[in-house]
DNA sequence: CTTGACCTTCAAGCATACTTTAAGGTCCAT
DNA sequence: ATGGACCTTAAAGTATGCTTGAAGGTCAAG
């Protein structure tokens, strides 16, 4: 399989695939006489897998090293549940930076229509911030 | 007033402020003979204006667009208000696109707490995800 | 008169995940 | 043999908000 007929079935591009192949997510595969890349079936599997692990928030590097553990033959499933973890405690560190910051900004939409435009001076540039 | 003694009373850098020069947040200062920039003490307020608009999660384009309004002599607080009402709407999408991811990786996350990693194929790299 | 702290400009680097561009080779059909 | 679709590499561009580096000028103290 060439790498446009692989990135049609993984609905992405063909330069995305040489990217993830330069980061360490594909391993480099076979090449045609002529110098085209020649993937396996295998190589769809792969990208589903990525595709998962990106759905799950993680980087391509975390993705690269999950992959480096398994190609070198071993189990990367302990090293993926830790992931899973700080990405947990990630996420909700986020929502929680999130739910301040819409309570800040919802404050000072809320004051913003309570205020005239008139009382905002020059010196203040905005009451409304 | 110099460079540096302004960045320390907004506590930031001095190329911190030569950037929001550049990017049009600080109007240019005056300079002295040699060429120094000279602030007023009103370029506090104004950095502490720049400092509640990154607060607000507004991008250094959106607080300069504002700040040039005020300087035109026009006054920003209409413009402001719809950009803190696209804030809370921004917010809000982010929200739930977290929240979401969340629900997805702690159900990941409880799925491998009850399988053992054994069952983890190389063919699927990592059951986990 | 030298040292050191501070200032200047312009350009490039950082992090992330790609895309785009340039210049060129391959392959199949007509 | 020529056109078009597809492939190759290496380098640069995208977005954001700065920081860092290089090369050099200014100024007050000792």
């Amino acid at each position: 399989m060439r790498i446009g007929e692989l990135a049609g079935k993984a609905k992405t591009r063909a330069s995305t695939l040489r990217y993830y192949e330069e980061r360490g997510l594909l391993q480099p595969p076979e090449r045609t006489p002529a110098g085209y890349r020649n993937y396996g079936d295998e190589a769809v599997q792969r990208l589903e897998f990525i595709d998962r692990a990106r759905a799950a928030g993680l980087t391509l590097a975390q993705t690269a090293e999950i992959l480096e553990v398994r190609d070198a033959g071993g189990s990367p499933c302990g090293h993926v549940r830790d992931l899973l973890d700080r990405r947990l405690v990630e996420i909700d560190e986020q929502l929680e930076q999130l739910r301040l910051l819409r309570t800040s900004v919802a404050d000072l939409r809320a004051n913003a229509a309570q205020t005239p435009p008139e009382v905002c001076t020059p010196e203040s540039i905005c009451r409304y911030l």
